[in-house]
DNA sequence: CATGTTAACGTCACCTTGTGACATAAGCAA
DNA sequence: TTGCTTATGTCACAAGGTGACGTTAACATG
């Protein structure tokens, strides 16, 4: 679980202690996000409630919407670390899936906050701007792992496709889960990407969606 | 080639005629843009030189950054327009590849300004936020075809991330040749679409990088 | 010609995000 | 106490963007 209030055993630094923190900045911006919306939030607003200046809020994150992808650009993190320990015997895109999807595995008490995230980001068109740049690290990260496999630089055609379409498919589940959470988010990904090594093909796409509808109603489908 | 000047004819309409155009907007912030870099060119500035107010700017595009996504936007709709005349017999994948290879048929003499804005938009940060909304409609129309084909809603799994991938696809090749325009931009996009409807398979992206760097030198890979 | 209608424009006030400069407060160490 | 270090507060300011309201310039009709 994550920590709530600041003051995490104050190591004997130096200067002055902060009077918060980015966690507790999150928590009180995405409290007030979901009452009454992103751009009616100021950011004077969430500053007052965790009783900072403006200019301190500005010190924390430097933008309004970069509350919300602090705990996605750690993903980020998470999937070079498990990419660099595939070994070179497992076939290319089945790495980035398995790094994918274990990056994914959040524990049911995260779930409620991770939705709320999720939702905020694919709804508000302000935020829907702001992901651009988390967006680029994150197929950075998929894109470096292709070029040292097929022996290309990082910025060449086919790391940079496959870096693009691996996160477009992720973000293609990530919206189907929070719209309608009836499976686990990992089902999901593993389905588009299933779909996306497997090159869209039509039958193929049906065959997994088939099998994600009979393993989300836990029947076969007629 | 596109108009110039404003005054296009104005065919005897009521009101007070526009004092300057789309276009001649888009033209001057094209200029600026290039001259003194997107961040540091205000509204302001591109008002005055249009002989025009800072509202009246707004009128005309809603955001600074809208200027850029005149053209994009109108891709849209040729995309959505081509890929209504396929004929079902041919394969959904390729149906999108061809659309979207024609749509991107640009003439040599809008080539130079078309790589401007590609530029600009693939390295200024402001940018690429402002890029979300509009790869959402590019995509919906890919989504909203593979929709139809394989009988689902638009807004589910498959079709989302056939959109979104093929997006994807795109802008690597759009990338890679604002970069380096050695080739024409529609041998990028082929390059790039065989690979995603490939699956990704290196041994087809090894195959496929080797035919396009030939074609582009001009003699085969050693 | 006088009048009304209509579409585009200008002006003004205003809010919000975000930044730079500079002073201040609160700890620890000597 | 004195100094260093870190976080914070205050202030001013630029720029994007919006709403309200008045103004201009065309055309139409009488």
């Amino acid at each position: 679980m994550l920590t709530g209030k600041a003051v995490d055993a104050a190591g004997s630094r130096r200067g002055r202690p902060p009077g918060t923190s980015r966690r507790e900045l999150e928590l009180i911006a995405l409290r007030l996000f979901t009452d009454q919306g992103f751009d009616s939030t100021t950011i004077e607003q969430i500053a007052a409630e965790a009783g900072v200046s403006k200019r301190t809020s500005f010190r924390y994150f430097n933008s309004k919407s970069a509350v919300l992808w602090s705990e996605f650009d750690t993903e980020v993190d998470t999937i070079r670390a498990a990419l660099a320990e595939v070994p070179a015997t497992v076939p290319m895109m089945d790495a980035i899936r398995r790094a994918v999807v274990t990056a994914n595995h959040y524990g049911p008490q995260d779930v409620p906050e991770l939705r709320i995230r999720m939702n905020l980001v694919g709804c508000v068109p302000a935020l829907q701007s702001s992901a651009a740049l988390h967006y680029d690290a994150w197929e950075r990260a998929i894109s470096d792992f292709v070029a040292t496999r097929i022996g290309q630089a990082a910025d060449s055609l086919y790391p940079l496709a496959v870096g693009r379409a691996t996160l477009a498919a992720c973000r293609a589940a990530y919206d189907r889960w929070s719209a309608r959470a009836d499976a686990d988010l990992t089902f999901y990904l593993d389905a588009a990407l299933v779909a996306l090594v497997a090159g869209f093909d039509p039958a193929v796409i049906r065959a997994s969606a088939r099998a994600l509808n009979e393993h989300i109603s836990g029947r076969p489908a007629p």
